[in-house]
RNA sequence: UGGGAAGUCGUCCAAUGGCAGGACACACGGCUCUGGACCGUGGAAUCGGGGUUCGAGUCCCUGCUUCCCAGCCA
């Protein structure tokens, strides 16, 4: 992977985005002796997707092209809602994405003793209380956007009460929600988060790694800035919901006399089209099964991608791509596909496969006879060398190559058209039968002997090259056709989102692929010549029952021929 | 209607007072034993109104639009 892309993608030598031309005016100005420390700082609640891939890329992207280092650290200070499970998870994810914490990966509560020193330095200096509000007297007297808030009548306790109250509070003395620690700052800031923001309360909750060791967690704003301190972060890069809690961030390292100050920056989410991104969104797929889990294919999360068949190279070239901006959009879909594409055109190799079959029979061909031709692995590298595919008299076509009367520019079968069988032969398409139901049962062709290999002796031009496989050779697999999980560009615009669902995100079918199908490993990926990209399914794929997940379909040019024809026909006036 | 932030091709990102550029998408053409890939060409944008300046996407004023904030979530 080169970070080198991400920090000057126009070759021009300057910052590839602001923040890394902040950094970088940082270290020309001799900040923290040139150092930069970065975090990637997920919560241990759900699955990690593509939007935080976008963050893992910069953040560690950042880190190596500074030559600084990057922690894997979990905001783990809500037990009622984290487990061990999502931080063996997104574990996996990171490193699947390519990526290493520097030393250990971290955890806000590792800091927990230490984040308790801070609270207790902020009220010793007055600038923290114990107020003995419910969390509902709060809210009340919190104010509105237009108004000002209320100060609590616990706001002047002495600090000694205060510093009594809070170890107590710390030794498990109270319930939950009794009493709560919070920043003595100003009820009357415009900035919400700045009213007195709770720093930390109380929940008696066995936490996933340190038990039960704490009845008092605390809250993020306080825990992040500190534990960002603690480790010293240089460059706390975060999101722009997180803009209007900067002045608290910077609060608590200055009033808790942390001595390493970091510097946070924000930047806007990926929002990507015809997709979800939201946690709440995510899971309630996965809760109503409307998908499979949290790594059904279609999903964005990393786990659904690498299932789906999607290289982690495809997503960190994706997320360099999309670049890092404070303007809030809407990334088009294509592109992530063309990343994907473009990863995978250099790297699968090749095999051919037939979704939808017809039977084509070779007339001049004899029928015990069967050859075997050398097609390329890999057209675009020639070391990936070549393979071995079986031909016989009785083949598999796709339906949709073969027309009884063609429209204009239809290169494909058709009575009396030549075409060639990919690294095969030249065939001449002599007839064709019908089924009861009108169904194209049966096409016939004749082979040119002299096109061994697929060339024209004569050099005449053949347009039309098709996918093929030997009936008696070609394994039977099945093949899960995936489509985009919903149909709008910004599902739930107007309403509930889940209106948006595709119905026919999902089909699967019964193929016929070349043998070698039978080699794959799970988690292997080819491209099915013409087709699309497919991955053996990682799960459920074995070798005497391959199972093949489409990661996406190739450009097809035809198709999009079709769909504009289809476009303008129903566009001519009058017709309706 | 308080505070914070953001408005540049269809989309995403650049342009740091000096020729508005790149990528994706789209259109057209070339090439091709994948209608893929590749190559070429083209259309396509500075939110509106004022101002400063020789010169404004960039600076100033003003208006508009969008996003974020009233968790003891992160």
């Amino acid at each position: 992977m080169s970070g080198r892309e991400g920090a000057d993608p126009s070759g021009s030598g300057r910052p590839a985005d602001f923040i890394r031309a902040a950094i970088a005016a940082d270290r020309a100005a001799g900040r923290h002796d040139g150092r930069v420390a970065t975090r990637f700082p997920p919560e241990p609640n759900g699955f990690l997707h593509i939007g935080h891939a976008k963050s893992i890329v910069l953040n560690f992207g950042v880190a190596e092209e500074n030559g600084g280092s990057c922690h894997l650290r979990y905001d783990d200070t809500n037990p009622a809602k984290e487990e061990q499970q999502y931080v063996d998870a997104i574990a996996e994810d990171v490193r699947w994405l390519g990526y290493r914490s520097t030393g250990p990966a971290r955890f806000a509560s590792d800091h927990f003793d230490r984040l308790y020193e801070y609270a207790e330095t902020l009220i010793r200096r007055g600038a923290a209380y114990v107020d003995d509000l419910s969390a509902e007297e709060i809210r009340a007297t919190r104010g509105t956007l237009e108004t000002p808030g209320q100060n609590s009548r616990y706001r002047d306790r002495p600090v000694e009460e205060n510093l009594d109250l809070f170890r107590r509070m710390r030794a498990g003395e109270f319930p939950d929600g009794a009493r709560v620690l919070r920043a003595r700052m100003d009820m009357a800031s415009p900035n919400l988060n700045l009213r007195d923001p709770t720093l930390y309360r109380i929940r008696r909750i066995r936490h996933h790694r340190t038990g039960d060791a704490w009845p008092i967690y605390p809250l993020y704003d306080f825990a992040h800035a500190l534990s960002d301190s603690i480790e010293g972060i240089t460059h706390s890069l975060c999101t722009l919901e997180f803009e209007n809690h900067r002045p608290l961030y910077d609060w608590c390292v200055a009033a808790s006399g942390a001595d390493f100050v970091p510097r946070q920056i924000e930047f806007a989410r990926l929002n990507l089209g015809f997709t979800v991104l939201s946690k709440r969104r995510l899971k309630q797929l996965v809760d109503e099964g409307r998908v499979s889990g949290w790594d059904d294919p279609r999903m964005p999360t990393i786990a659904g991608m690498r299932r789906r068949g999607i290289p982690p190279a495809a997503i960190r070239a994706f997320c360099r791509r999309v670049g890092v901006a404070k303007r809030d959009s809407v990334v088009d879909v294509a592109l992530f596909e063309h990343a994907i594409r473009d990863e995978l055109n250099r790297t699968s190799r090749r095999l051919m496969g037939v979704l939808d079959p017809v039977k084509l029979v070779v007339e001049n061909y004899p029928p015990e006879a069967e050859e075997m031709f050398a097609a390329a692995n890999n057209p675009e590298d020639a070391s990936a060398g070549v393979r071995h595919v079986p031909f016989s008299r009785e083949l598999f076509i796709d339906r949709a190559d073969f027309m009884e009367s063609p429209p204009r520019r239809f290169f494909r079968m058709a009575p009396g058209r030549e075409v060639r069988l990919r690294a095969a032969w030249l065939v001449t398409c002599t007839g064709f039968d019908r089924g009861p139901d009108g169904e194209i049962v049966e096409v016939r062709c004749r082979l040119d002997p002299d096109s061994r290999g697929g060339s024209a002796p004569d050099g005449r031009r053949v347009r039309g090259t098709l996918h093929w496989v030997s009936a008696r050779h070609a394994v039977e697999v099945e093949v899960r056709l995936y489509d985009r999980l919903f149909l709008a560009a910004e599902p739930g615009r107007g309403g509930d989102f889940r209106d948006d669902l595709n119905p026919d995100s999902l089909r699967t079918v019964r193929a016929r692929i070349e043998p070698l199908v039978g080699e794959l490993a799970p988690g292997g990926r080819i491209q099915l010549e013409r087709v699309g990209y497919f991955v053996a399914d990682p799960v459920e794929h074995r070798q005497e029952a391959p199972v093949l997940n489409r990661t996406v379909t190739l450009r097809d040019a035809w198709a999009r021929l079709l769909k504009r024809r289809k476009r303008h026909r129903s566009r001519i006036p009058g017709k309706r």
